[in-house]
DNA sequence: CTCCTACTTTTACAACTGTAGTATTTATTA
DNA sequence: TAATAAATACTACAGTTGTAAAAGTAGGAG
């Protein structure tokens, strides 16, 4: 399987940026997050490298400024994070964290059924 | 609310030998520890006092040994874990989690339908 | 009463993180 | 062409984490 760099939660914060306007130039990573975040821009400039040096990101330079892609799918990002997370601590399965929450009364009867729809819609989905 | 600790991953290892047999000596916990992991004894002394410093375990003495109990509660722990966990990654919801893991295919018509059970077993309890 | 052994306490150290300041380069403008 | 502004590159620094070695201490064996 393909290797995963390990991104910081900070870190993941400019990633959501790059994914969701890439390619995306240095001066525009930190416009946003500058909104967003109360980081420094030499903060965001320091994310952006380590980043790169990751092999999280791709940077070229245009010009004077750097362009960023992504190397990591957002994706299989989060689906690993998920994994690891659900390892950690519910034994590996969704299914028991959502047994999980049922049993210590964190879901409303809201949440509960919506739950069911989205179950039967991929019921649907798996019929055609 | 309460102030939980930050707890490790290596630290949560420990946590779990501690939640399964507290009150637990130094001992006791390295043996159990040395089973499933390969760290060395020191390794999980520092483990232990750094949660000892931190406030997720007492530590009292006895005779010549420390017996530890668990000033942090397991299922608080996990929930505060799982809400920071959701929100980086879903948004703040569980729903959103499951419903990406539906999209994703990564649940087994199994998992589906124990899914469903799990949700109308709550309803029940709902009722009475 | 002394030595050994099991425990505890102290110290180490590099990688990763959050958070930037400082210095340098380069394109643009006067 | 020289100064300025903008961007990049280098340096910093403390806290956390994983991983443990080394040193100190006290209780039990002889």
């Amino acid at each position: 399987m393909k290797e995963i760099p390990q991104i910081s939660e900070a870190e993941y914060e400019v990633m959501k940026v790059i994914w969701n306007y890439e390619p995306i130039s240095t001066p525009e990573v930190v416009e946003k997050l500058s909104n967003k975040s109360d980081w420094k821009p030499n903060t965001i400039h320091t994310m952006l490298a380590r980043l790169v040096k990751k092999g999280a990101l791709h940077a070229r330079k245009d010009g004077r400024v750097f362009i960023y892609t992504s190397l990591v799918e957002k994706h299989e990002y989060v689906e690993q994070k998920s994994k690891s997370f659900l390892k950690q601590f519910f034994g590996g399965t969704l299914n028991s964290m959502v047994l999980n929450f049922i049993e210590n009364d964190q879901l409303s009867n809201e949440d509960i059924s919506e739950l069911k729809k989205l179950l039967s819609m991929r019921d649907k989905k798996g019929e055609k």
